[in-house]
DNA sequence: GAGATGCTTCGGCCACCACCGAAGTGTGGA
DNA sequence: TCCACACTTCGGTGGTGGCCGAAGCATCTC
């Protein structure tokens, strides 16, 4: 029966202990690099390049060019339902259900790469583009001259980001919206980092908005600190 | 994580194409000895035994002995559902369902191994436990006194089964119930064949009832056709 | 008890594939 | 223009595991 070649085909891209390792990095749908991924799996490069290849190639895997990286994830919800039933054998069945989900302090702020995602990131990003400092066009984003001085008077160096900034759109995987990367969203992140507005986790991706934080986002910004 | 170590040990099991035809051969939720499933999957008998093994240690499997053969079937409806969600990606999306039931011919009639299963073994041998023809005691299945003497009426020998004829029950997976194995039921198979009430078809295991033996089950058993 | 049948264990062979280092490609930043 | 960085391609190595034949149990049949 050729059905069993193609079940034994995707469920040997699982049954590798370093492809499952990525494929359960990505399993709460965020996007992540092929670096990252290398680094999750505890593998090379190379090796890393290869498999992720093979899981985009079957199906299993999309992945978004974005400058030099490479962000990979999960194909479709039916790999994550096959992942989780997967999981839910592996778990031998004492265990009542599998945790699949969103770890809910990655999912308030993080950072994606090295700008801000998350409801954190998503946030910043809806007020710039309501305030029209920003107008978004699929994956490109602008910055207009208004944008640029609210950024200068923030405290952000805009003349060395030359006359178009460098800025781009990111889907967040958690909140399914935009929010902003490119040098512009690097140098946000950047900016709140020299305030004191964020700080970083060790060992960890995530990020927590401190009290001086949580003032000045709702003075600059208008972001009030329940929305995070 | 050692969480990924054990999923890709899992989808290992399933990412090998001679276990995968032998865990979708098993798909249905029927019970199939070694032998068989080492034809299903198209290898000898010793690498099936070690895939089977090591199926079953993993707990994919059961099995029960049943004299000299082995029964395999799916542990659990984890298993299966993990089974189901890797043929639909596996699948390719476009396709809305993937096949994964039983085949309406084999559960109407069939033979298991060598006695008849299916419903019109489970009506059989319901008939004969009604009529206080025989006892079923677990595995194993009484021939009464009166029973003797209504299969040797019905032109079985019943001397040539010695004075405590070999008769025990099967398990029947797609009816859940009891239908009788050993001596006696292999027996009742080949009288029906006998009388032409039963025919094989080329390449199956499935069994349909002739005209015949709609007749003759409803004069000698009173099953009615129908209830096939 | 002898033979047939179904399954398991053992030993050895072979292929596949994960892995890495080195070199190559393309993008971003200075 | 040059360098730094992220990823990919290539070539070669090594280990794991699937596979079978032969031999070894266990069970049923005669």
């Amino acid at each position: 029966m050729s059905n069993a070649l193609e079940v034994a085909q995707i469920a040997s891209l699982v049954g590798e202990p370093a492809r499952a390792n990525m494929l359960l990095a990505l399993g709460d749908g965020r996007a992540l690099p092929a670096g990252e991924l290398a680094a999750c799996a505890g593998i090379t490069a190379p090796t890393a390049s290869e498999h992720l290849a093979k899981l985009e190639q079957s199906g299993l895997l999309i992945s978004i060019r974005q400058g030099r990286h490479r962000y990979y994830r999960i194909a479709s919800p039916e790999v994550a339902a096959m992942l989780e039933a997967v999981m839910i054998v592996a778990a031998g069945f004492p265990r009542p259900a599998p945790r699949f989900r969103v770890d809910p302090e990655l999912q308030r702020g993080r950072t994606c790469y090295n700008h801000l995602a998350g409801r954190l990131g998503v946030a910043i990003c809806d007020v710039l583009v309501h305030k029209s400092y920003v107008t978004i066009d699929g994956e490109v984003a602008h910055v207009l001259p208004t944008g640029l001085k609210f950024l200068d008077t923030w405290g952000i160096d805009v003349r060395r980001m030359g006359k178009h900034p460098y800025c781009r759109t990111c889907i967040d995987w958690s909140e399914r919206r935009h929010h902003l990367g490119g040098g512009v969203g690097i140098a946000i992140h950047k900016r709140c980092l020299e305030l004191k507005w964020v700080e970083h986790h060790l060992d960890s991706r995530a990020v927590s908005v401190t009290r001086a934080g949580r003032l000045g986002l709702e003075r600059v910004f208008g972001i009030a600190g329940a929305a995070l």
